[in-house]
DNA sequence: ACAGAAAATGAATGGTTATTCATTCAGTTG
DNA sequence: CAACTGAATGAATAACCATTCATTTTCTGT
């Protein structure tokens, strides 16, 4: 909590209001992974970032939106890799997948605190509307780019039998079932297994693409 | 709420004390599923089960240990299923394999409620050392009689590439991200056709028992 | 250097919630 | 049927926690 609080201490008060939001969202992860969704409270997160009591009314209202705003921050930060890699003139579809997957099991991405928070937080989508919109709309846009993916990749190769869709709902998954792994069995798998298990996927359906890591 | 309270209803004091712990572990997955994990609250629980505020300190001493022993609930019904598959002597490997996957897709697994309560526990576990351990106990156990069932198919089949514990892991992943995508998106994927992503990655695997379904 | 604006503080407040336990109630036994 | 046993109740309690806002601190423009 020290190394928080000094990342920002050269410039107590002069911090855009941006910037204060973010340290505090940022907080909010922390405290969410050590305590649990249930188990965070405003004390918490303002200790964590090193300010006042009432500093999270004062930049959100209310707890409730601070929650909602972390949420967002962790999807915008995921989402936001994946489009850069989609709009990037400069990659072939083959090298956007093998960039996409790469970005899925980067340590900035699997991040036992962040992935603590999607699961925190997916779990409570059935019961507030305003987080199951939230992940509405970044499931489909990248639904859409990866299945576009696949879709070219299956013209340039020879994979009659490929259904594009059914490969970005499989990857997908795959995808997600790999992050919990990461999540509760932190000496189980590595990042960089859990890619090779994803990538043994992809190779099943595109043989002449990609290839099944060995040294695993 | 009325439904759960006339289902017991017609015994009110008599119920055995097993059986009315397990009424308000169910009552308990409502209100998870309802209200999130950091919402709700004793009161929420005991009036979903049509009982009196104190009756869960009765039962179970604690909040704390009903939510523990709510996440025993889940996983032991999870893992009954799946064991009583495994030691079914009438079956082959590949029908428990196949008896797996429809038992991973069933209504009484894919029940949104219940997944709510998984995601919900699943984002604590980081927070909750007891929590993480009942992961690890059910993990291990699945894993091992599942690998044991790909092993078995490999040496049927003329299998040379398939690794066991790979397609282990990789089917126990996507089957994890399946029930995701059940949860946040219920006007998406319906259990049977997140079936058919399971089943159409076992066909990758093993071409020769399982063949990919194509009216999906 | 000073005034005004903006940001941050944290004690106080009020609402919420887990837990306790004296009392009530239902089932059982002799 | 009366005395007994243990389950169930829910009002009372005590702890907790989000939010407020009067006050303090820092920044900015002149």
């Amino acid at each position: 909590m020290d190394a928080i609080k000094t990342e920002f201490a050269n410039t107590p008060r002069s911090l855009s209001k941006k910037a204060r939001r973010k340290q505090l969202i940022e907080a909010t992860i922390k405290c969410i992974a050590d305590n649990g969704l249930s188990g965070t409270t405003m004390a918490d997160v303002t200790q964590q970032a090193g300010l006042s009591l009432g500093i999270v009314n004062l930049h959100f209202q209310s707890k409730e939106k601070l929650l909602i705003e972390t949420m967002r921050y962790i999807s915008t930060e995921y989402t936001d890799g994946l489009t850069k890699i989609f709009n990037d003139q400069s990659l072939s579809a083959e090298q956007k997948i093998l960039a996409h997957i790469n970005f899925d099991f980067s340590r900035k991405i699997t991040d036992r605190n962040k992935l603590a928070v999607w699961f925190a937080f997916w779990g409570e989508t059935k019961a507030r509307p305003t987080y199951l919109s939230i992940c509405a709309t970044y499931i489909s846009e990248i639904a859409t780019n990866l299945t576009q993916l696949f879709a070219h990749l299956k013209l340039e190769g020879d994979y009659g039998q490929v259904d594009p869709e059914l490969v970005c709902t499989c990857y997908t998954a795959l995808s997600d079932g790999l992050w919990l792994d990461l999540l509760v069995t932190p000496k189980g798998l590595k990042p960089a297994q859990a890619q090779d298990v994803a990538m043994h996927y992809l190779a099943t359906q595109f043989p002449n693409h990609f290839k099944i890591q060995i040294g695993r």
